[in-house]
RNA sequence: GGGGGUGUAGCUCAGUUGGUUAGAGCGAUCGCCUGUCACGCGAUAGGUCGAGGGUUCGAGUCCCUUCACUCCCGCCA
């Protein structure tokens, strides 16, 4: 038997009534009568209402105990009253008549509250982390996080995947994000890079012949936070296989991800099969190759209609002569809404930073008619022709955007966010996945106008890949896919090329030397030279699909220790100076400014 | 690097048009209270109104600068 206690703080019932017990644990709450105190413990597993009264002549002495001062309690276990009964509480049924205490450990007058449910400032809440986690809600999330991770760990054993490790010190490679370095001690002048993923290390275990690798891996990259993307570090479920197409990938994730969330959430899936939906038609349908499909809202293609005579439009006509697109969303049923609606849209369109959004609803008295400030630079025969493109009926609303494609891709992609939330059209209690697939390979540089990779470059190219046509590298598709759930990115992944001649031709397309590629990236093109079996993968990100389980919209709310927006740590007091003898030992002296 | 929001007691917040001594709830301390579960009642302590400067007879309130936290853009193959 322990010498703390003989049960825990949420174990106790009925069926213990009259034992004698030890209980250990924090006080989480006192309610004092006088002559009679009720003292909540609390530990991991629950909470126990404690009482005593003034007959004990400890009595005075526990009154006085402040919150959260962690005691060992005897006593003996009572059934309740049926009208004291406390039914939220899972030892509701009972409670504990203190008969001896001790105190484990003091506490001084804490900075914030426990027992509340109230929310805190960051600030204090990330320096005194150690008391927030003791708080019921976080404290759920991160033992739903670590169940989580446990039961990814036992699906993927049973899949027939087997755990490695690979390095936290490695190189640093050119694309991608920043590194986080580290410099070499018996390496003078020379620096390590923390791993921005393990990807080429995942494809060296399959050089290796391991044929099915994962980690739940950590990743570092030094760029800045989001609500949703932590500083510096975050975890993946990073997943590489041998001998296998796009296909076999899928149905590993599939099953992965519908048994995880059917566990973890009683929110319903909207697609049991995701559907697949190719980068170019994410892109049009939703202005963003994340999209949500909780939102109905549909974007279409209406340029060509400012190509004819009978549109008196001019702004946008001109825009579209001078090789501007024109995109519109589409809402069913809102002709009738308060002027101060569409305006209220308009509004916010010109404070994300564009010209507006322009928007007419269709009616119908005798005739098609467009109602609205710009409605009347359309004719009938016009109407009928955007009602085609956009499967507009009559009570419906058209909402339009002229400008760059990127531009108005990005608006369009917000503005179904934001005419989503007006509208309430989302279903919080739903999950909806989705593949985006057939990314493109290549894309062009906006500041530089050169072809760089827009994703990973090691994918592998569609098509026949002994006769790849590259005169037009644009127009390539990788076998590249990304899981997206609620509009939120959840996992990017690929068939790998491991063809090394291919991969020195995309390499040289983006500007990089048969040279460069052997010394940056020598390790992977040097495997993949001594016969590389077809392999592919996927690394879904932990943390986010934890944000989703846990309903949270904040990457801090399920991580233990997370850092600030500043990539500090407050309660470590991270980063810090160093000793000038350590910067002196790692041939390192600080820049002056 | 840029834009928005916030900053008042240990914590969460209120503070009107610039006007006398800056308030409330929780927490702390002290007292009363034997069935509470956000127990109740009374009292006390607790403030560089983020910091600095300015306007004014007078600034928590208006202006400028700056700092911290946060959300977003850039960035994140």
């Amino acid at each position: 038997m322990s010498k703390y206690r003989t049960h825990n703080c949420g174990e106790l019932s009925l069926k213990n009534k009259n034992e004698t017990i030890k209980l250990s644990g924090w006080i989480n709450k006192k309610r004092d009568h006088g002559n009679l105190l009720f003292l909540d413990l609390r530990d991991h597993y629950g909470l126990t209402q404690c009482v005593i009264d003034k007959s004990n002549t400890i009595f005075k002495n526990v009154e006085k105990l402040p919150l959260e001062t962690v005691i060992q309690i005897e006593g003996k276990v009572l059934e309740r009253d049926t009208d004291t009964v406390n039914k939220i509480l899972k030892t509701g049924e009972i409670e504990v008549v203190i008969q001896k205490y001790k105190v484990l450990a003091d506490t001084k007058e804490l900075p914030l509250p426990i027992f509340s449910d109230q929310e805190y400032a960051e600030e204090i809440r990330l320096k005194y982390r150690f008391l927030d986690l003791r708080r019921n809600k976080i404290h759920s999330n991160i033992v739903l996080r670590s169940k989580i991770i446990s039961f990814i760990r036992s699906e993927m054993q049973k899949y027939g995947f087997l755990e490695y490790q690979t390095p936290i010190l490695t190189s640093s490679s050119p694309e991608g994000a920043r590194d986080f370095l580290v410099p070499s001690r018996l390496n003078p002048g020379k620096f390590y890079a923390l791993p921005q993923a393990p990807q080429q290390f995942k494809q060296l275990i399959m050089v290796s012949g391991f044929d099915k690798y994962f980690q739940i891996a950590p990743c570092f990259r030094d760029e800045d936070a989001r609500a949703d993307r932590s500083p510096g570090e975050f975890y993946q479920l990073d997943i590489e296989m041998s001998f296998v197409e796009q296909e076999d990938v899928f149905k590993i994730v599939e099953g992965l991800f519908l048994n995880l969330f059917k566990k973890f959430s009683s929110k319903k899936l909207l697609h049991e099969k995701f559907p697949r939906i190719p980068y170019d038609e994410a892109m049009l349908k939703y202005g963003s190759d994340k999209p949500d499909l909780r939102n109905p809202l549909i974007i279409s293609d209406i340029t060509q209609i400012f190509k004819r005579e009978d549109v008196n439009f001019e702004i946008f006509k001109n825009l579209v002569s001078n090789g501007s697109i024109v995109r519109s969303i589409l809402t069913k049923n809102t002709s009738e809404k308060p002027r101060s609606f569409f305006d209220g849209i308009d509004k916010w369109a010109k404070e994300e930073g564009s010209s507006g959004l322009a928007y007419f609803s269709i009616e119908n008295s005798n005739k098609l008619t467009a109602k609205g400030p710009v409605g009347k630079f359309f004719s009938e025969e016009c109407l009928k022709e955007i009602m085609k493109l956009t499967n507009a009926e009559v009570g419906d609303t058209i909402f339009m955007s002229c400008g760059k494609k990127i531009d108005v891709e990005k608006l369009l992609s917000n503005a179904r966010n934001k005419i989503a939330s007006e509208l309430s059209l989302i279903d919080e209690n739903i999950f909806s996945f989705c593949w985006v697939v057939d990314y493109p390979i290549f894309e062009i540089d906006e500041i530089t106008k050169k072809i760089k990779f827009s994703h990973n470059p090691f994918s592998m190219p569609q098509g026949d890949i002994d006769n790849l046509d590259l005169s037009d590298p644009l127009k390539l598709k990788a076998f590249q896919y990304d899981i997206v759930c609620n509009g939120i990115e959840l996992s990017s992944g690929a068939i790998r090329n491991h063809k090394p001649d291919l991969m020195y031709k995309l390499f040289n397309i983006a500007g990089y030397s048969r040279e460069t590629v052997n010394e940056k990236f020598s390790g992977m093109i040097n495997a993949l030279s001594y016969g590389a079996p077809p392999h592919g993968g996927i690394a879904p990100g932990i943390d986010r699909i934890v944000m989703l389980l846990a309903d949270e919209k904040n990457i801090r709310e399920v991580t233990m220790f997370p850092m600030n927006q500043n990539a500090q740590d407050l309660m470590m007091n991270a980063p810090s100076d160093v000793d000038d003898n350590q910067l002196k030992e790692l041939n390192i002296s600080k820049r002056k400014k």
